[in-house]
DNA sequence: GTCTGGCTGTGACATTTGTCTCATCGGCGT
DNA sequence: ACGCCGATGAGACAAATGTCACAGCCAGAC
């Protein structure tokens, strides 16, 4: 991979967005590239203590998930290009906290933690960086708790819709995953959303056709 | 409040543990006491956009919650002294995720964000701890979706009585708020979990009998 | 003392959610 | 063509959870 791409990566990422173009080259060189067929397994939960890096996508989509013993799965998020992934482990060298795969083929970049740790000592503005993006991640966390929480399942279902609006579409199942819910939850609640004019089905094609109608579903829990 | 007093305070908290007593003196000058009455709110979710602080524990405990529109909370940590709250509104600048009010009386101290900014662009190690924290906090709320999503109610209880080991005990309600279920479904766990001789209920006051046992239903989902 | 408010303890019941099963459809490889 | 696999759609049922109602108990207020 070129200099140049490895650059524009890096700039697409927040953490480096900022820096001179001379920095982004060194830090280009670190950087170790990983690819992935659509389904496979990128870390589990618990791999790889103080073994950890910090992962860059650089095309496809990843997923973060917690499994149970029983194969259930709550997906934490999706991650697109230009987002990072693994920060935890990186910053604090424990073991990965949930596993992660590629939903569609991917190359993700990786960063060893003690580059990572060096760049944060040498530019603070990183480091501040740093910390506002790990606190959009944790509103983003209380966002899921909140919707586990107080909120049923249709009303997550349409949260989701509207979040998800513009991206690809998902299968039945990857939402249920995402909503922690089954599969057939999903389908019913896609069904009456369709019967109250929220939105249109036709297969796994879901139009939005009153957003300002999903919105009242997720606030009245 | 006394130098000596703050001083202590600030080494008693992650983020400031490690630095020279100079300079905590220093920061020191800078926090900003609040006292609260039990019951008392803090903040709400939504408020005081921009003006958000870094909020201390000095004593007695805090509670951040989100709240639903029929009124169920949902506790996201409990703070005792030495912890720290409002983390990402102060990194962020944005409107607080959630809100907070004081479990039993207690004594906070507040350092704005402006002097916390600084502080973080003055001293790097600081700054890394704090990613250091924020990834703590960040492996805290992955447990709490997991708990939420893959869990049924009697496996959170006994998590949280093992987590609670040696704290003030809850009140059921309480535990409810932090389970994310109702009260008399508490009551119902406890009892099932006192007959298969786990623990040991006596009012209010839960003895642990059996700590292996209350894992194995945690694990068991 | 009495009264009040918060806590625990319980039972009946409604709602929500999860599970199981099956039918159907369409794409894909052979 | 054929079979296979994954997806959606759907009904019946079971399990988990939430809600409501009420009782008893105890500490603090008056």
């Amino acid at each position: 991979m070129s200099a140049e791409r490895r650059r524009e990566l890096l700039q697409s990422c927040a953490y480096f967005a900022r820096l001179e173009p001379q920095l982004l080259d060194r830090i280009g060189l670190m950087l170790v590239q990983r690819r992935f067929r659509a389904g496979e397994r990128i870390f589990a939960e618990g791999d790889d203590e103080g073994a950890a890096a910090l992962h860059i996508v650089d095309s496809g989509v990843v997923r973060i998930f917690k499994l149970s013993l029983e194969g259930r799965e709550q997906v934490l998020r999706l991650m697109r290009p230009g987002d990072t992934f693994a920060d935890v482990p990186a910053f604090d060298g424990g073991p990965y906290p949930a596993n992660a795969d590629a939903l569609e083929p991917a190359t993700v970049y990786i960063l060893p933690r003690r580059a990572l740790l060096a760049l944060l000592r040498e530019h603070p503005d990183i480091a501040v960086g740093s910390l506002q993006i790990m606190a959009a991640r944790l509103r983003h966390m209380t966002g899921l708790v909140e919707d586990l929480s107080l909120r049923r399942v249709m009303a997550r279902v349409a949260r989701l819709i509207l979040e998800n609006q513009g991206n690809a579409s998902l299968s039945q199942s990857q939402m249920a995953a995402m909503v922690g819910t089954a599969r057939e939850m999903v389908n019913r609640s896609l069904h009456t959303l369709a019967e109250r004019g929220a939105i249109s089905l036709d297969g796994p094609a879901i139009v939005v056709l009153d957003a300002e109608a999903l919105s009242e579903i997720v606030e009245s829990g």
